[in-house]
DNA sequence: CTGAAAGCGCTAACAT
DNA sequence: ATGTTAGCGCTTTCAG
């Protein structure tokens, strides 16, 4: 593999010379860099991103952690972190932590390994205060979708309740009063959340809150399933349902079709989406959408910010949207 | 950030030493390595991959082109590439080729700046010419799903004719005579190779080939949609379809569930599948299933034997396989 | 068993 | 406008 110093001995100049025309610094005689890059072509020379790193302590690398590298969810943020790096020319390095913390910090410690200026964190499972402490050190993150006391400027958030809320809401406007939820693992901080907000709207309509009108899965579309067959059975006077991840509701919807539950008819139904899937299915159900692609997306910008120590005020908090489909009846509200 | 000599320094040894317990390369006298073991702890010390990699001429890393991170397909693939690169320690580089060949060539100029040992390269529209090309300089790389004349050795195949006629052939054995196709974009040599299957399997049986039984898509689901919809004009004596990807399968299932075709009492249906997507729609449907996870995990597999010169007699070329699910009907042969 | 020295491919002052 | 020199962090002979 052709080096500088190839380039530089059929150019007849020296190393030095050939760096600076590759980065276009300072001004050279046009026929010198005629000589130079008619050499690098004859020698299909490409610099060594590696040696480059060494020698200017840059590696112009971007550590991007996900759970899982399947799923519509991580391509999403994947696609979008990868198209932001391009726009500043930087590499991007990805690493899976696989829903434990060690394989977070097996992650982490990849990104260390291979000096990543910085790294965009989605992390679900390393604590507040482990990730307060890589604050300590020298290399900057942000974290996707999260919030950490203290960390506050480097988190990219999302109001995982008041979504929950909202959705739940439109269901009480259309008249139900009877309604489900199909909630993710409640160990994980983000169903947590979801449940709360479904709770709330509940609360803030007067309805009281039934557990047998809750099943707990775990955001997987066969958990959506059995969820669905567990709340037809426990709670059948159910006219409407907010089901917390789109996989979910999509193993709903099969059970549903299955035991001839007629959506909007019988059932009215709306979900948490991120990837748009809920449009796919059929019918098409209603959503509160999780924009994880611009958050995705304002994350590597802030932590270019954070490199170049420039100041940026973007906006680091989203929220929900609404988006109707055909999923959802109105519902005669009941004589009281 | 501390590097060997800091370690070096704080242990009271030589740089070289250091590197070599780092290394487990020798014996050392068992003070000395607890010294150097303790002071790499108390600085947190991680060797640099890239110092690393320079000074041994290996990045370890190795370069995986895709089209795009989102779908499941190409999720599937970096999963199954990521999984067995961790087995050999070795780090993986992502890029997509956005669907062009340029897009592709910039991501092989990326894995070549990068110094990546290696490629695995999906790709779809790099000419065989400029594959055999690339063949000639000396970093290895492994072709995933597509037969280059001359690269055989390199070669990850699965036989898509093979799997689309044995889809029709079993729509065909359950008395089926009018079935109608969706292919992917006839200019790809994927979609032209299971068209060929569909003919193959017809002409077998004497069923003579109708375009109007043929719509035309683009693998997405809004093409399976809408070619749904054109079939459903053009072939309403239709009985069966078979679906040349799975997105275009859940786009078609939208389209007859809004127009109240039920399957499979009025419509059998059949799918290509890799990403098991055919058993989360409803009804599950039955496909013939490509098995892009075993192949990408073969992929690395043998490009891991052309890094270490080893020979390897590995399976490079899959068959299809048939899923039965609750989408196909028998038809009553009618009578000739 | 460990130290000394050279070198991987490139950049970055410093000269001239 | 270009050459000289040193050095990035690590490995790898070669000594001893």
């Amino acid at each position: 593999m052709a080096s500088i110093k190839d380039v530089a001995a059929l150019a007849g100049v020296h190393r030095s010379t050939v760096s600076r025309i590759i980065n276009g610094e300072g001004v050279f005689r046009s026929d010198t860099k005629r000589k130079v890059e008619q050499a690098m072509a004859e020698l299909n020379y490409r610099p060594s991103a590696i040696a480059r790193s060494l020698a200017t302590a840059s590696s112009n690398m971007t550590g991007l952690l996900v759970t899982y590298y399947t799923g519509g969810f991580f391509g999403q943020m994947m696609e979008q972190v990868q198209a932001e790096l391009d726009l500043h020319k930087k590499f991007l390095i990805t690493a899976q932590g696989h829903h434990s913390a060690e394989g977070e910090r097996e992650a982490i410690r990849r990104f260390h390994a291979l000096r990543c200026e910085g790294y965009v964190l989605n992390s679900r499972h390393l604590s507040d205060d482990e990730l307060r402490e890589l604050a300590q050190e020298s290399t900057p993150f942000v974290i996707l979708d999260r919030v950490v006391e203290g960390l506050e400027s480097r988190c990219i958030t999302f109001d995982h309740t008041l979504a929950a809320k909202m959705a739940v809401e439109h269901l009480i406007e259309q008249g139900h009063r009877h309604i489900g939820c199909i909630t993710g693992p409640i160990s994980r901080p983000s169903s947590h959340l979801r449940l709360q907000g479904y709770k709330e709207a509940l609360h803030q309509s007067a309805i009281s809150f039934e557990p047998a009108f809750c099943a707990e899965g775990d955001y997987g579309r066969k958990s959506g399933y059995l969820a669905a067959e567990q709340l037809h059975r426990s709670a059948p006077s159910m006219t409407a349902l907010f089901s917390c991840s789109e996989e979910m509701t999509q193993g709903a919807l099969q059970y549903f079709h299955e035991h001839n539950v007629k959506l909007p008819q019988q059932l009215s139904l709306i979900s948490f989406d991120s990837i748009e899937l809920c449009a796919a299915l059929y019918p098409q159900v209603s959503s509160v959408h999780f924009p994880i692609s611009q958050m995705a997306q304002t994350a590597v910008e802030l932590l270019m910010c954070q490199l170049n120590q420039t100041e940026c005020s973007i906006t680091k908090h989203f929220v929900p949207e609404l988006r109707l489909r055909q999923s959802i009846n109105k519902q005669a509200i009941p004589e009281v």
